[in-house]
DNA sequence: GTGTTGTCCTGAACAGTGTTCAGGCTAAGG
DNA sequence: CCTTAGCCTGAACACTGTTCAGGACAACAC
């Protein structure tokens, strides 16, 4: 059972790639996998459950091994390594992004960076605030690259090209202000 | 015509507000204006062109006159007005910023802040940043306030109840970013 | 008054969606 | 051999967005 199971995870990721977020419908899946499309409710309660069971896929495979530093380089790494998981799959960043907000999973992303702050020494009713903050411009950067990546993937749109670094000097813009508000210099 | 399309707007707002938007479906639309769901197509090419016209009168609703004074209270009154706008309806947050992703309406609040950057003489380049990481925080803090809000009016969930400053101490921090970045002295 | 144009709408249909449920198949354990 | 349990089938329910031929009806021109 458990192995059928991560078996129906890793096809969803071939689907959700391949056709979309859109188009991964439980049929399909089943479809995929040989079977029927009730025979998924044996190993999932819902489509909803089955799409968090997807997104901690999704950042179990892009972990990566964390430097130990300054907490701001700890941040930096773990944005990173979210933002990188994210795009590996097509929709990626919408998909966890969706389920973090319905709070069936992407977890993880949340107890690392409370982590750093806490080593940091940040006054504690603190930091909810700065992983909150950090997690929005994570997230909603993703998808907006995405979504643009996608959308001139297809030569829908050609707007404006969208700095590759945008996500850097945004990131470093948040951390700034963490410093300000923790009472450490800045530059 | 054009009085009849805004008959269609008002309506469909009504169905978020009491519904909600998974449940503002083209049938259920139709039917509390008496109309088969087909006349719906006569107005509007598809549902996502609905819906931008949905989120542009929510924010248009929102509207507020503007105090004039230093960047950061416009760029503070911006985000508020926005945010209250977004959260005076049921879904209307995730409504937004869907619509903005898919850039099908949702352009009023980029503009407005790109022109209070502008004015308080930020460097040219800095702008799109401080736009884009200050309407993530914005979208992504009412996505998540909104979410909390309704789960807890149904009684679902009791987590932690979520400060109601948290809104403006993470915008205070990024504004903080911003000034530290573009040389002004802080605090 | 008649004819025409164009808007607005109906009614039916198409091709899908998530989900439920009674029942059957098959392999493991006593 | 028989029973238990996990896995699955096949059919159905109640929806979804969208398309399309055609009808009703007002406004305007002649």
């Amino acid at each position: 059972m458990a192995y059928r199971r991560a078996d129906i995870v890793a096809t969803a990721l071939e689907v959700l790639d391949s056709y979309g977020l859109a188009d991964l419908s439980m049929r399909r899946l089943a479809g995929e996998l040989g079977l029927q499309p009730s025979a998924l409710y044996h190993h999932f309660a819902n489509k909803q459950t089955l799409l968090g069971a997807l997104a901690d896929e999704i950042l179990r495979r892009g972990a990566r091994p964390r430097p130990d530093g300054p907490w701001a380089e700890q941040v930096t790494a773990i944005c990173h390594e979210l933002r990188d998981a994210m795009l590996a799959y097509r929709d990626g960043a919408e998909l966890v992004a969706t389920v973090h907000a319905f709070g069936l999973g992407v977890a993880a992303p949340t107890a690392d960076l409370t982590a750093a702050y806490d080593d940091a020494g940040l006054p504690t009713d603190l930091v909810p605030v700065a992983v909150s903050t950090v997690l929005h411009f994570v997230f909603g950067d993703a998808i907006q690259e995405q979504t643009h990546l996608q959308a001139s993937s297809v030569g829908a749109i050609a707007d404006q090209p969208r700095e590759r670094s945008d996500f850097e000097r945004g990131l470093a813009l948040i951390l700034d202000g963490i410093r300000v508000r923790a009472g450490e210099p800045v530059r």
